[in-house]
DNA sequence: GCCAACGTTGGC
DNA sequence: GCCAACGTTGGC
């Protein structure tokens, strides 16, 4: 018999396989969860890359117009395809990262769907990428509008020790992509993981 | 299609 | 600023 078929979980990673849309069989086998929450990486503090500054935090966000971004510049595989199954009216924590005291720090929703990032077809962004064909581009993005601050901060340090605590008791936060797909950009987030750390908010620490 | 080299992310 | 982890690229 021919060699296993290699079971791809849902890495979704580097674009290999030319899409299966209209060529498989069992059409309806979506064996990927749905994920209705999410968690979005930003940088807070200024941080010059190809001279522009990177800096956009959530006090950045809060101060757009109607409190609306586009989600622009995710040149990751994988962050992509979680950005393309985001819905309308979907909820992800807004996640400081790469700063003095990385963590969660509000939450946003999605407002506008996937769409092409303009930015990778603009030769003097840092994000340009030469590849990506106007008819068929690579890089989406979505929009998102500031919902609201947590009542507290709540620091990567701590959702740490809650992560190895429950890999032994077997707790909601056991397998938070925060630690097991660190480097990720867009992040899901499963109802169970949402609510818990929701219920965080409250405890002071 | 493997895998070494390279580049990037992001915690510390 | 260091560097581990890991995604991407390209030679073979």
């Amino acid at each position: 018999m021919p060699p296993k078929k290699r079971q791809r979980k849902e890495k979704g990673s580097a674009e290999p396989a030319p899409k299966r849309t209209k060529t498989s069989k069992s059409t309806g086998t979506e064996d990927q969860p749905v994920y209705t929450h999410w968690l979005m990486k930003s940088e807070p503090e200024s941080r010059i890359e190809g001279g522009v500054d990177v800096k956009f935090g959530i006090e950045d966000l809060k101060k757009e117009e109607n409190q609306i971004s586009c989600w622009d510049g995710v040149r990751n595989y994988q962050a992509r395809n979680f950005m393309k199954q985001m819905k309308i009216g979907q909820l992800a924590f807004f996640y400081h990262s790469n700063c003095k005291v990385p963590g969660i720090v509000g939450i946003i929703k999605i407002v506008k769907e996937s769409y092409p990032d303009h930015t990778q077809f603009d030769k003097k962004d840092i994000h340009y990428d030469p590849k990506s064909k106007k008819d068929d581009p690579r890089w989406h993005m979505v929009d998102v509008q500031f919902v609201r601050m947590l009542k507290r901060y709540i620091p990567l340090s701590e959702l740490k020790e809650i992560h190895h605590k429950h890999k032994d008791s077997g707790g909601p936060l056991k397998s938070l992509a925060l630690f097991t797909r660190a480097r990720l950009s867009v992040q899901p987030i499963t109802k169970e993981e949402w609510d818990f750390i929701m219920s965080l908010e409250n405890k002071k620490q």
